[in-house]
DNA sequence: AGCACGCCGACT
DNA sequence: GTCGGCGTGCTC
C-alpha cells in the first residue's frame, strides 16, 4: 500500500511547510483545509492540511505520523484558502502564521468547526413527574427552577433563567438528581439569510443612482469600483442599496470599516434597514462572540458581515459583494506580524470570488486613484452633497505674520468668538493628545527624554487631582515629572508646545461660559464615553469641541460651522513621503464636520508655510487637484503608486546589530542578479531607539512588482540562513504604509 | 516562536 | 555545592 503524506501549515515563524505521515487508522483522511494535531519537536500543534501527496522530499526516517484529525470538511471555502496562500507568498510571511492570523483563536485551539448549538435546560421525564411537595420542598431554589422548567417543555436558555433568578449551581444540583438535563439545540443548517427590508430605502440623487446601478449590474462578476464621494454625498446609502440588491440575490455582503468607525451606531444603521442577521467582528468582542459571528458568516446565516481589518478573512457561504469604507484609512494595514493590507486583499479576494468590490472614500488613497486612472477600477463620483449642503470655505492663516497667544492667532480667536456668538459650535483640531509635547528647563535648555526611546515624553495632566505625568506615547512608560532640572537643578521647568489638554485649558480661560468637550483617547477611555459625549454635544447650544483624529472621523456635528486646525505644518513636513497625503485627508475629514444643511462652514488652517504648493492646491482646488499634484511628485520619485516598496526592518537590544544584519543582507543580495531593484540603506530608523531596542531599515524600491518579488523570493532564504538572523528581530514589510 | 541543551557567575 | 544567565540548535 502506498504511503500518504500530509503537507501542513504549522503556527511557527519558519517559512516552510511540514510533512507528516498519514497514519492508516486515519480513515477517511483529513480534508485539505482541515486541522490535524501533530507532534512538533517537544510540543503538540494544530496544523492546516495544505495538501496530501504520495511523495515527500524529506527523509522517511525524520517523518512522524499525525496524531489526530479534527475536521471532516475544510474550515475555509476554496477561494479564501487560496487567498491566504497567495497572501503568504505576496507578503513573504510564513504560511502557518498567515492561517493563524486568519482563523478565530478558538478554532486555533481546537474548538469544533460546527457550533454545538444553543445550550438549553429542560426537565427530564422524571423531572416532569417528580412530586413537588416531597423532599424538594427543602430546597426552595431548586423547587422554583423545576417549577419554571416544567412549564417550558422546549427548554430554556441560561440568560432567560438567570433573569428569573435561576443560576447554574441550582441547575447542576437538579441535574445530579436526574430531574433536569442540558441539551444543545443545533442552529438550523444553511438557513437562508432573510432578505426583506425593515425600512424603506432613501431616494437617490442622480449620481447615487448611477453608482448603485453600476454596482448592481456587476453583481456576479469581478469588478472593483472606487466610490469617490465628498463628505455628506451619501456614500452610505449607496452601500445600503447595493447590499439590498446583493441580499435579494440570496448572497452575502462583507463590509470592512476602519477601526474607529465600527460604532454601535454604524451597526444600528444596517440593522434598521435590513431584516437579515448581521455578524459583527471587531477587536472589542470576545473570542466566543467572534467565533459565533464567523460561523454565522460561514454557514450563510448572516446576510451582512461588518468588521474591521481582519474581517477580510471571514468565510462566506454565498459571497456577493465586498465593501471597504474609508478605503484610505491606515488601520486597514496591519503593522506587525503578518503585515497585510485589508483593502488590497479585499480586491484580490473579490477577484478570486468573482464578485464586485466597492472601495469608498471622500479622500481616496493615491493608490486607488491611480488604479482608477489606469482603468483597473471603475470610478464612481459623488460630487453633490445631499440635501444641498455647501462645501465649506477654506482659509489659511499665515502664522508668521501673527502675534500668537498660546498657539492661537488673533484672527482665529476672533472668528471663534464670533461663531459662538451666533450660537454655533466650533471644532478645534490638534493632532496631539496630552498637555504639551515637551518639558523644558528654562534655565539651561534641558528637555525631558524617554529612557527607552529616542523621543520626548508628553506631559499629561491627570483628570483627577490635577497631577502631572510624563507619558511616552511610543513605549507606554509613565513617570512623574522631575521637580528640579536634572541637569542644572533649576525649578523653572516649563511645558512647551500644544496638546489637547492645554488647548482645553486655554479655551476654558478664554471662553469661560461656553461648554467645552474634549474628544481624545484619554477623555474617552471609559466605556460609552464617546457615545455620551456625542449625545451631549448634539444637545448643547454654542460649544467648543477640542480633539484629535477621533473627532475627525465618522461622527457628524450638525451645529459645527467653524473648524480650526491649529497646526497643519507638522503633517505636511513629516519625514514620511505619505505625510502630505495623510494631512490632506485629515484636513478634509475635519472640514467635513463643518457646515451642514443650511449653514455654510468655514475651515481655518494655521500654517507657517502658506505658500506650500500641495497645501495651496488642496485649499484652492480641492482634493482631486491635490491628488493629481501629489501623484506627479510620487511619479518623479518612483514612489508608490508609481513604484513599489519593500521595507526590511531589524531591531535588537545591541545598537550595532540591526545595521550589521541589514548590511549582511545587502551582501547576500549582491550575489543575486536584480539590477532593477534599488536599495536605500541600511540606515537607522527615524526613531532609532524605541522601547529599549535599536532599529534599522533597508528599503527596496522598484518600478515593477515582478523583480521585487523575485528578489525577495530568492533573498529571504539567504537571510534566514544568516547566523545573525537569530540574534535580531527582523521583518519584511511589503507595501509599507509608513516608513518609521 | 518555543523548547532543550550547555557552559560560566552569585547565592538559598 | 546548586540556580539561572542567554548563546545555539532544532523542529517534518
Amino acid at each position: 500500500m502506498t504511503r500518504h503524506y500530509l503537507q501542513l501549515a504549522l503556527p511557527s515563524p519558519l517559512r516552510q511547510t511540514f510533512d507528516y505521515i498519514l497514519p492508516a487508522r486515519m480513515d477517511p483522511p483529513p480534508p485539505v483545509g482541515g486541522r490535524v494535531r501533530v507532534p512538533f519537536g517537544r510540543q503538540s500543534l494544530l496544523g492546516i492540511v495544505l495538501g496530501i501527496s504520495t511523495h515527500t522530499t524529506i527523509d522517511e526516517s525524520r517523518l512522524r505520523p499525525a496524531d489526530e484529525s479534527l475536521d471532516t470538511e475544510a474550515l475555509l471555502p476554496d477561494s479564501l484558502f487560496r487567498l491566504l496562500c497567495w497572501a503568504a507568498d505576496y507578503y513573504q510571511h510564513p504560511v502557518g502564521e498567515v492561517f493563524d492570523t486568519a482563523l478565530p483563536v478558538l478554532l486555533r485551539q481546537g474548538e469544533a468547526l460546527a457550533s454545538a448549538g444553543e445550550l438549553r435546560w429542560r426537565t427530564t421525564r422524571l423531572g416532569q413527574l417528580f412530586p413537588l411537595d416531597g423532599n424538594i420542598r427543602r430546597a426552595p431554589k431548586q423547587l422554583a427552577a423545576l417549577t419554571v422548567l416544567r412549564e417550558h417543555a422546549d427548554g430554556m436558555i441560561p440568560p432567560l433563567l438567570a433573569g428569573l433568578g435561576i443560576e447554574r449551581p441550582t441547575l447542576l444540583a437538579l441535574e445530579k438528581k436526574g430531574l433536569v438535563e442540558s441539551v444543545h439545540i443545533a442552529p438550523p443548517a444553511r438557513e437562508q439569510a432573510v432578505q426583506s427590508l425593515r425600512e424603506a430605502p432613501l431616494a437617490l440623487h442622480d449620481e447615487q443612482q448611477v453608482a448603485v446601478s453600476a454596482v448592481i449590474d456587476s453583481l456576479g462578476s469581478f469588478q472593483p469600483f472606487l466610490l469617490f464621494g465628498v463628505t455628506g454625498s451619501g456614500k452610505t446609502e449607496v452601500y445600503l442599496q447595493a447590499i439590498a440588491a446583493t441580499l435579494a440575490r440570496g448572497e452575502q455582503a462583507l463590509v470592512l470599516v476602519p477601526e474607529i468607525g465600527l460604532t454601535p451606531q454604524t451597526v444600528a444603521r444596517f440593522r434598521a434597514r435590513f431584516m437579515t442577521d448581521i455578524a459583527v467582528l471587531h477587536s472589542g468582542r470576545n473570542e466566543r462572540e467572534r467565533l459565533e459571528a464567523w460561523r454565522a458568516a460561514r454557514s450563510g446565516r448572516a446576510g451582512i458581515i461588518i468588521g474591521t481589518r481582519s474581517a477580510i478573512f471571514t468565510p462566506l457561504a454565498r459571497p456577493g459583494l465586498i465593501i471597504v469604507d474609508e478605503e484610505h484609512d491606515l488601520s486597514f494595514k496591519q503593522h506587525e506580524g503578518f503585515r497585510y493590507h485589508a483593502r488590497d486583499l479585499a480586491v484580490r479576494r473579490a477577484q478570486l470570488e468573482g464578485i464586485p468590490v466597492l472601495l469608498g472614500s471622500a479622500t481616496p488613497s493615491l493608490e486607488s486613484l491611480a488604479n482608477a486612472g489606469a482603468g483597473r477600477y471603475r470610478l464612481l463620483r459623488l460630487k453633490e452633497r445631499a440635501a444641498g449642503a455647501r462645501t465649506p470655505d477654506f482659509h489659511l492663516i499665515d502664522l508668521r505674520a501673527q502675534k500668537m497667544r498660546e498657539g492661537f492667532s488673533e484672527p482665529l480667536l476672533k472668528t471663534i468668538a464670533a461663531t459662538l456668538k451666533k450660537n454655533e459650535q466650533v471644532l478645534v483640531f490638534i493632532n496631539r493628545r496630552g498637555f504639551a509635547p515637551v518639558l523644558l528647563c528654562h534655565e539651561c535648555g534641558w528637555q525631558a527624554h524617554c529612557q527607552r526611546c529616542d523621543a520626548r515624553p508628553t506631559l499629561h495632566r491627570q483628570a483627577d487631582a490635577g497631577r502631572w505625568r510624563l507619558h511616552c506615547h511610543h513605549c507606554g512608560t509613565e513617570s512623574p515629572p522631575p521637580r528640579h532640572c536634572p541637569s542644572c537643578g533649576a525649578t523653572d521647568l516649563r511645558p512647551v508646545g500644544l496638546g489637547t489638554e492645554r488647548v482645553e485649558e486655554l479655551l476654558r480661560a478664554e471662553f469661560p461660559k461656553v461648554p467645552l468637550f474634549r474628544v481624545d483617547r484619554d477623555s474617552t477611555r471609559r466605556k460609552n464615553a464617546l457615545h455620551d459625549l456625542y449625545h451631549d454635544i448634539q444637545a448643547a447650544g454654542p460649544a467648543l469641541l477640542v480633539g484629535t483624529q477621533m473627532l475627525a472621523k465618522g461622527h457628524h456635528f450638525p451645529k459645527v460651522t467653524l473648524a480650526a486646525l491649529l497646526d497643519v505644518d507638522g503633517g505636511l513636513f513629516g519625514a514620511d513621503f505619505r505625510a502630505p497625503e495623510h494631512m490632506a485627508q485629515l484636513i478634509l475629514q475635519v472640514a467635513g464636520r463643518a457646515g451642514r444643511a443650511d449653514k455654510p462652514g468655514l475651515v481655518l488652517l494655521q500654517t507657517r508655510q502658506p505658500e506650500h504648493e500641495l497645501l495651496r492646491e488642496l485649499v484652492r482646488s480641492g482634493y482631486p487637484a491635490f491628488a493629481e499634484r501629489a501623484l506627479a511628485e510620487r511619479r518623479q520619485l518612483n514612489f508608490p503608486p508609481a513604484g513599489h516598496l519593500v521595507l526590511l526592518r531589524a531591531e535588537a537590544t545591541k545598537a550595532e546589530l540591526p545595521t550589521e544584519f541589514l548590511h549582511a543582507i545587502t551582501t547576500a543580495a549582491a550575489t543575486l542578479d536584480c539590477p532593477e531593484v534599488q536599495r536605500w540603506g541600511p540606515v537607522p530608523a527615524p526613531m532609532e531607539r524605541r522601547a529599549g531596542r535599536f532599529r534599522a531599515h533597508l528599503l527596496l524600491q522598484c518600478s515593477q512588482r515582478g523583480p521585487l518579488r523575485e528578489l525577495l523570493t530568492n533573498l529571504i532564504p539567504l537571510v534566514e540562513a544568516l547566523p545573525m538572523a537569530r540574534r535580531v528581530r527582523w521583518s519584511v514589510d511589503v507595501d509599507p504604509q509608513d516608513l518609521s
